[in-house]
DNA sequence: CGTCGGCTTTGACGTGCGTCAAGGGCGGGC
DNA sequence: GCCCGCCCTTGACGCACGTCAAAGCCGACG
């Protein structure tokens, strides 16, 4: 059973344009939930661990934070002092361009971890912010680092978080490179469909947490492209569509539109 | 001076599609280069390290690769076991999709460590060709990863090389997600520009070391393009380009073209 | 020194998607 | 229950860039 305390407000948390910030910082000791209990260890920084190196990752998460919908769990320049692994919720992360555009860099479930952008430097590049209520676990980033020296199984994990960032966001690249509007939004489906089924929840059915303009940005189109491949779709017969609930009908044909090669 | 001894066709570079791989694999003790010695020592993982992390570095790469223009340095599913350090010429990386569509999706210059994809997997997820006459240094990534286990300042670069990667990643994306022709190109140009000047050359007068059809890969535009947007530049006053060769006249111009937010 | 192939430039044309605008749905707050 | 604001959809239109085609350039190689 979970209880959640107020603590405090988290300092890196705030949203300085806003009087109230309403994050909410757990203490982990307090509220009894370790990584050995945790239904993602499987998918989260515990992957493939032994017992010891998991009760290793158990002792590094000290707190958690609780952020409602809209809430920013950092935001670009400030300090980078840890990772965050996703519990329950989702969150977008969104890179700034000096010339002031922004664009989603990507969507985040439960198991993931995110502010791998900071590491090595001393600031993050880009901003977090919870698409519905979510929970995170803090990872403070120097004692990560100093557990991977001690322990090769976290070291390797910790190695493979960074290159599956890398190796996502080549991907994405290769989505904003070289794909039309009507193979971006299949790919963005697909890839959704597949996480939800990761997590244990249908493949064929869900409700995106985001806009048609968050969405849009992410795959580099405008909302009224995306309600229009959307609409295209439906008409098609391959996805119903009712506002944010989404159910693939003719996966094939989704998956036919990513692999031809125009 | 350094002596070219050749030793052994190096496996992981041949192109199994040629008869006659060129690759050739030198062992580092005998030529005498060590990175306490290597003009790029500042720019390189030894970037920031004491003498006695440093020296340890220079343990590690045991074997340097001398590749010809067009030689593949490794390619997509081949076993990742090391990283390589460009010690001079210039390689691209390309990533390949399902669907036969490729990307360019990086240059890289001396100084510069590439192969990060395969950090944390098996395998590596994307190919490495040279664009002329090049060598690089052979950092195997067990005994970097040892290394970075021991040393903190290891251990800081290495994140901090994985994490550069990202946030190169990151910028790219924004610029295929956001910005014009025109911008890109500009993109593309003041990075060149400002790489060449880290490494001590003119960072007005440079040539390009890849087509236009791999730059237009790089920056998600056709080679038609690419050319249009040159010669606009140079109608403009902003560049003088002939064929390879490109003299930034007017970078203020251009540095407005990308910071303009449309 | 001539030829050949790959790279580049330029033009003409088509179109996919952005832009602008109007209207409808839906959920939250009073 | 009603109103308001945000989100979504759809249409009309234009433009930036892709596509197709032709011709010039340049370096490699015989």
């Amino acid at each position: 059973m979970q209880v959640a305390v107020m603590l405090q407000t988290a300092r890196p948390c705030q949203d300085f344009a806003t009087p109230q910030p309403r994050t909410v910082l757990l203490d982990v000791k307090r509220v009894q939930v370790t990584c050995q209990t945790c239904k993602l260890q499987n998918l989260c920084l515990s992957e493939g661990l032994d017992a010891e190196a998991k009760s290793h990752i158990d002792e590094l998460v000290t707190a958690r934070i609780r952020l409602r919908k809209g809430d920013t769990l950092f935001r670009t320049g400030i300090p980078f002092t840890s990772l965050y692994a996703i519990r329950s919720g989702s969150c977008k992360t969104v890179s700034l361009s000096e010339n002031g555009h922004d664009q989603v860099a990507g969507y985040h479930m439960p198991g993931e971890i995110i502010g791998t952008d900071g590491v090595g430097t001393d600031a993050h590049a880009c901003q977090a912010v919870a698409l519905e209520d979510t929970e995170v676990c803090v990872l403070p980033f120097e004692r990560l680092a100093a557990l991977s020296r001690q322990n090769r199984q976290v070291q390797h994990n910790l190695h493979r978080l960074l290159s599956r960032e890398i190796a996502r966001e080549r991907v994405l690249m290769l989505l904003l490179g070289t794909m039309h509007a009507e193979q971006r939004l299949a790919v963005f489906l697909l890839d959704l469909s597949q996480r939800y089924q990761v997590l244990g929840y249908s493949s064929c059915e869900f409700v995106l947490r985001m806009t048609r303009e968050e969405i849009g940005s992410y795959l580099g189109l405008t909302l009224e492209t995306v309600s229009r491949v959307f609409s295209r779709f439906q008409r098609e017969g391959l996805v119903q569509v009712q506002g944010r609930v989404v159910k693939l009908l003719d996966r094939a044909s989704v998956k036919r539109l990513v692999d031809s090669s125009d």
